[in-house]
DNA sequence: AGCGTCAAGTTCCATACGGGACTAAATTGA
DNA sequence: TCAATTTAGTCCCGTATGGAACTTGACGCT
């Protein structure tokens, strides 16, 4: 929490919402993007988003293509590629998904052979997820494009810049469980 | 392009993967989480697509609730309070939705009486669109959630790192225009 | 002018998605 | 030890979504 004042918040405000503004300079971008970034009061999620999108859209229409998995298939089966041996439900809150989705996905990736399904003998309810040989060879070539597209999306970055927002993400993402679940019913905050 | 020599590189590569894992320290977070923060190729998708899940999930379910406009309708209504006087091709590409989803949201809205549509004199193909003060009052009272919700996620960090997280970000989608179109046809690059 | 191409939006349609109800197993607790 | 509650995962079903074809107007070219 920090002890700024009331006029300071909002000169602070100010600058995030132009933040990079002036580093812009001459850099020609869309005029509603212009817009987007430099007088949003939501400075944060415009720019995560668009660029959330910027990753998403051309990989996961490139996987699609090239290897038939849709995007939750496709989250199932990198989170297996990371760690061997997960339950249906530990993907769905680390990606977001509806538990539905994800099962559907799972299925048909067994259907597929591209996963494997064990059930937990310390808890009958459950299964343990295990990615197959065919599994592994999709997610190594599913890597290349995303590490590449990474790189071209930072690559207007020095690597100390790119460090620096590395770990400026992560601070927040270790943060989260700390946020508030937000209450869609009441009216009034403040 | 960074002048540094191939081991550097890798060096780099897992310097940014690790980002922020000295910084976590004793804080606790979800053991998929964390795999996925710091012992993933793709360091910056997640974390971004991750914290945009953060913040629209609740933000959209609470407007849906609240007033009853799902996400493309709201996009388009968020925008036009940004800046009046759009056209449709405009919200599509600062957005990502296709337009035949932007259309149709555009529709409602018509039909609800939050925007209106004028023919674009110089272009009798597209339209002009402008938010109504019923749509204003829906933006405006929208609009504190959301800010709220930025201002709990940014929390952890200091102005001074907010200032320069909002400064990388936005560098990275001026940037964003230099891109290369990915071809997903291709089998190879390099 | 007249034809081909392109761009803005709309319509059609198959399908993927997610809310909510449901089953079955674990856990709690009296 | 037997309800009551919670948790893992599946099923059902209405709806939103986005690809592709289509309509209409703009633009370029000869």
């Amino acid at each position: 929490m920090p002890s700024v004042r009331e006029t300071d918040e909002q000169a602070l405000d100010n600058l995030l919402r132009q933040g990079g503004l002036a580093a812009a300079g001459n850099r020609r971008v869309e005029d509603l993007v212009a817009v987007k970034l430099w007088q949003n009061p939501c400075w944060l999620s415009f720019r995560i988003n668009f660029l959330a999108l910027q990753f998403n859209e051309p990989i996961y229409r490139r996987i699609e293509k090239e290897h038939g998995l849709p995007r939750p298939e496709f989250v199932v089966l990198y989170s297996l590629g990371l760690s061997d041996g997960l339950t249906a439900s530990a993907i769905c809150s680390s990606s977001g998904f509806p538990k539905n989705t994800i099962s559907r996905a799972i299925q048909k990736l067994i259907d597929k052979n591209i996963i494997r399904r064990e059930v937990d003998q310390a808890d009958l309810r459950s299964f343990v997820l295990y990615i197959t040989d065919e599994g592994k060879r999709i997610v190594d070539q599913a890597m290349q494009p995303m590490v590449e597209r990474e790189r071209v999306m930072t690559s207007a970055l020095t690597p100390a810049e790119q460090l620096m927002l590395s770990e400026l993400l992560a601070k927040i993402v270790v943060d989260s469980p700390n946020w508030p679940i937000m209450t869609n019913t009441e009216e009034n905050e403040e």
